[in-house]
RNA sequence: CGGGGUGUGGCGCAGACUGGUAGCGCGCCUGCUUUGGGAGCAGGAUGUCGGAGGUUCAAAUCCUCUCACCCCGACCA
């Protein structure tokens, strides 16, 4: 390709719209551009990452067996209605009516329509296994769309969904995926890391995310150095401590006026965060619970719905009601409500905590003696240097962009519309289901989050929108310029390379800077200063100098470097 | 959805408080010079000032309504 015959709209200034890094250059890289709220136009240049990324997942989930389809993106809300998604799925889901006003959807995730394509193609568990996948467009009308286009409303998903006739097969396609995942973030030159999930509002059992690893990611992540675990923190679970020390002091009431918060108690008496106790009033249904996690740290929400069920949190008023006190001075001491107390908690004495009285602490309480023995559950996120859960040393917390979820949904699906095949013995079963999902558009914004400089993208060889870049100096004064970068571009073309024929009429600075901010891995320079010596010269995206090589062997050269 | 903010040429912004009919940088066009890291000089084009209504002799500027977008939060996976 030659860039004067395609379409390089790169920017110096930034739109004042972006925020993140990724966004910033892939707009003044022309890699997208900006139509309305989360929606994005995809340039030349950025459609030509996106077809890549698209290539080699759609590769490598044919060669794990799965197969390609299409399902329509405008989908009948009937069948959503069947699942009970039209109801579960809230305004995230973009519904509307057609002329006969009949309800539609544009799809966020295809679980309904391979579903009904299941239950009325597969009869047999002779057809089982299969795993269908489709790359196509979704759209989820989140609240708030930011970062461009890593967190978009219109955005390419790969998502595949697999049916069998027993959980056992279903595992065994599980492990596959991950597998086919891990080489799919492989190749994609991504560093990523795989970790244990909790299956969200989807439902089903395992789940685990593919996340790319990077500052700006919206997701926390656990794990441990020293071993492979990983989850995400919401998941991760915080074991308990040793036991709890003997108590040393006595119980006193410490004034602290306007201070509702631990670290300023924590401060007024001299003591770490780490000895003080804060009390978190939620409600389930119509019971006032406290829950107590260490001043510190923070609660799970997640982990603690799954011990109390599911709650709200308290108003100022239900608290006021049933501890005579504001939020800021609630604790266990005298409490005469359900308290569940985090691990942490449970292990802690002479502690700092609310006195239920305002403009009070008490500081020295101690479990049993001062407080009555409440009920201990891991409720708290793990924090940096918490022991992993599979005894194998601390845990470390890193930053991700989740770019592939994979689920067992089981028959959750299948049941809720009644999708069976008939087994051995002839009685009608729901399909067991795994569901598989990879965010292809996702993928770009996160592959540039992680790998940029002050110069601009710096994409992994295997997205970069085009192979190398041919930047001939004087291509429109020199004949011998012309004719020596004409004669690479040809050898490199001929060799199925995707390259980049800089031959604008532009000053070298501009093609330069370009080529930089687009991220090219690789660029052969051809100028009459090295012609003379019969030289070219050959830069990577990522050097900071480049060196000479001899002209006849600059495209051997390049093709050893794309092998 | 709650809170905050912004809409002025293709992009980034000033002008608004104190009303007087719009300006800067980048980009774009023409010419000359320049040509190994986003050139210099000269000349030039481009604005229903988001939209509607109102106040006024006069509105980008003040008032009302409305639309769009951005940020924070909540929500969602």
């Amino acid at each position: 390709m030659r860039t004067s015959k395609f379409f390089i709209a790169t920017q110096k200034e930034v739109p004042a719209e972006a925020e993140i890094v990724s966004h910033r250059l892939m707009l003044r890289a022309s890699l997208i551009r900006r139509l309305s709220a989360g929606i994005y136009t995809w340039l030349p240049l950025g459609l030509r990452v996106v077809r890549k990324v698209e290539a080699i997942v759609r590769e490598e989930m044919n060669r794990a067996g799965a197969i390609e389809l299409a399902m329509p993106v405008v989908q009948p809300g009937e069948l959503w209605r069947e699942s009970g998604r039209w109801q579960a799925y809230g305004p995230e889901l973009l519904r509307f009516k057609d002329r006969h006003e009949r309800e539609f959807v544009i799809q966020p995730t295809s679980e309904e329509v391979v579903t009904d394509l299941a239950r009325s193609e597969l009869k047999s568990y002779r057809q089982l296994p299969v795993h269908f996948y489709q790359i196509q467009s979704k759209f989820r009308d989140e609240r708030r769309p930011r970062f461009g286009i890593m967190r978009g409303r219109e955005f390419v998903m790969k998502d595949g969904y697999s049916f069998h006739a027993d959980y056992r097969d279903l595992e065994r396609e599980y492990h596959n995926m991950y597998d086919t995942y891990t080489r799919i973030f492989s190749r994609l030159g991504l560093k990523f890391r795989a970790v244990a999930a909790d299956t969200g509002a989807i439902g089903g059992t395992g789940s685990h995310e593919f996340h790319v690893l990077a500052e700006s990611g919206e997701d926390a992540i656990a794990f441990c150095p020293q071993s492979d675990y990983a989850a995400n923190v919401e998941l991760a679970e915080a074991l308990s401590p040793a036991t709890r020390p003997a108590a040393k002091e006595t119980m006193r009431k410490v004034p602290t006026p306007g201070m509702t918060k631990c670290e300023a108690v924590a401060e007024l008496l001299k003591l770490p965060l780490t000895r003080t106790v804060k009390a978190v009033a939620v409600m389930h249904d119509e019971q006032f619970i406290l829950l107590l996690v260490r001043g510190d740290h923070e609660l799970n929400e997640i982990k603690a719905q799954k011990v109390i069920g599911l709650f709200r949190f308290a108003t100022e008023g239900e608290i006021q009601r049933h501890l005579h006190c504001p939020a800021g001075y609630i604790g266990p001491v005298g409490a005469k409500v359900r308290m569940v107390a985090d691990r942490t908690v449970a292990a802690m004495a002479d502690f700092v905590c609310g006195a239920n009285q305002e403009g009070y602490h008490l500081a020295g309480v101690n479990w049993g003696r001062d407080a009555s023995e409440p009920e201990v559950a891991d409720i708290r996120n793990v924090v940096a240097g918490d022991p992993s859960p599979d005894g194998k040393g601390k845990l470390d917390i890193v930053r991700g962009i989740e770019v592939g979820h994979i689920f067992q949904l089981r028959t959750k699906y299948s049941e809720a519309m009644g999708a069976t095949f008939l087994d051995e013995k002839g009685a009608a079963r729901p399909f067991e289901m795994g569901c598989y999902g990879i965010g292809v558009t996702r993928i770009v914004g996160a592959a540039i989050e992680q790998n940029h400089d002050a110069r601009g993208i710096i994409f992994p060889a295997a997205i970069a929108p085009f192979s190398a870049c041919i930047v001939p100096i004087g291509y429109h004064k020199s004949t011998a310029v012309r004719e020596a970068a004409e004669r690479v571009y040809a050898e490199l073309g001929a060799a199925g390379i995707d390259v980049l024929l800089e031959d604008r009429e532009e000053r070298p600075g501009v093609l330069f800077a370009d080529m930089d901010l687009i991220g090219i891995p690789h660029r052969i320079v051809v100028g009459e200063r090295g012609l003379a010596a019969g030289n070219a010269e050959y830069k990577a995206r990522r050097d900071d100098k480049g060196s000479d090589v001899p002209l006849a062997s600059a495209a051997a050269l390049l093709l050893k470097k794309l092998a």
